[in-house]
DNA sequence: TATCTTTTTGAGATGGCTTATCAATTTCAA
DNA sequence: TTGAAATTGATAAGCCATCTCAAAAAGATA
């Protein structure tokens, strides 16, 4: 049963939909489908993946659907280079990310002590954290040389 | 003496330029002193606000010049939006922001133990840090109400 | 100072990514 | 099944940033 893999995931879609007087269609399906099979991934790189399979998805449609999955809390935007990066955070916590400025190569990774002190920061002056973005640039061991 | 207030930060522009067979005109001190009297600033902005004195300095000699401000680490680079924010990171050390998903004020903030912490998660994944960029969106005391 | 090579500038064209438009189609509640 | 409301696909449009290139400026040299 493919589609029972990701039943949770879709279930979150759902209910996102449900709140916002959104509606369920083949291609939502189609592309929450494809997409948590990526860690990330843009939408250029998923229009060309699912055109394979279905060459009338058009692109404007998922980029649609990308937006709407980070609304649903199962995707973020990442803006790198000129592009915008779509995360996959619907399987784990939050992550942030190491990045290479040579070859682009993305290392996730997570640490408690930082989200602790980022509190405290948020804290002494007096906000209240919704959300937070790291991001460590620098060359991977490969790149260095 | 006007120009001598940011006498430092045009000795590191001239630096910058002389290692890098570039030269010193009028467009790149004139944005120069200009730049060092804000936070952060779009080039868009920038633009307008020069076009006031002078009318004819280009948009694009802006985003060049600001550019060249980044390689030499006089301001730094941040997406906001749809825009890019140019820092001014010349009078303080690298800091981070605390952004209000409200009303979008932002607080400046540094932490030397995240810094820390951040040099042991990327060597512990064989990266080298050239930079980093850390961003808590929350709301502020104000907009929680 | 005059000369000459190299870099920079300005204006607009160009390019790349993302969103807006809108008629046709699909969803889904009644 | 029907009908109101949302969605889709194709493409146009928008926006931000960079590129192009002839004219101007910088700065080294004589």
């Amino acid at each position: 049963m493919a589609a029972g893999k990701f039943a949770k995931e879709m279930n979150v879609l759902k209910e996102h939909l449900g709140k916002h007087q959104l509606k369920f269609t083949r291609q939502r399906e189609l592309i929450l489908t494809a997409f948590l099979r990526q860690e990330h991934i843009t939408a250029e790189a998923m229009y060309h993946q699912l055109a394979k399979t279905d060459p009338h998805l058009g692109l404007a449609t998922i980029y649609r659907t990308l937006n709407l999955f980070c609304d649903a809390g199962i995707a973020q935007a990442r803006h790198f280079g000129s592009q915008t990066q779509y995360d996959n955070v619907s399987h784990k916590g939050h992550h942030d990310h190491l990045i290479c400025t040579g070859c682009g190569k993305i290392v996730e990774f997570e640490n408690c002590e930082i989200e602790k002190l980022q509190e405290e920061v948020a804290s002494r002056n007096g906000f209240t954290i919704q959300t937070h973005r790291l991001e460590l640039y620098g060359l991977c061991s490969r790149c260095r040389h």
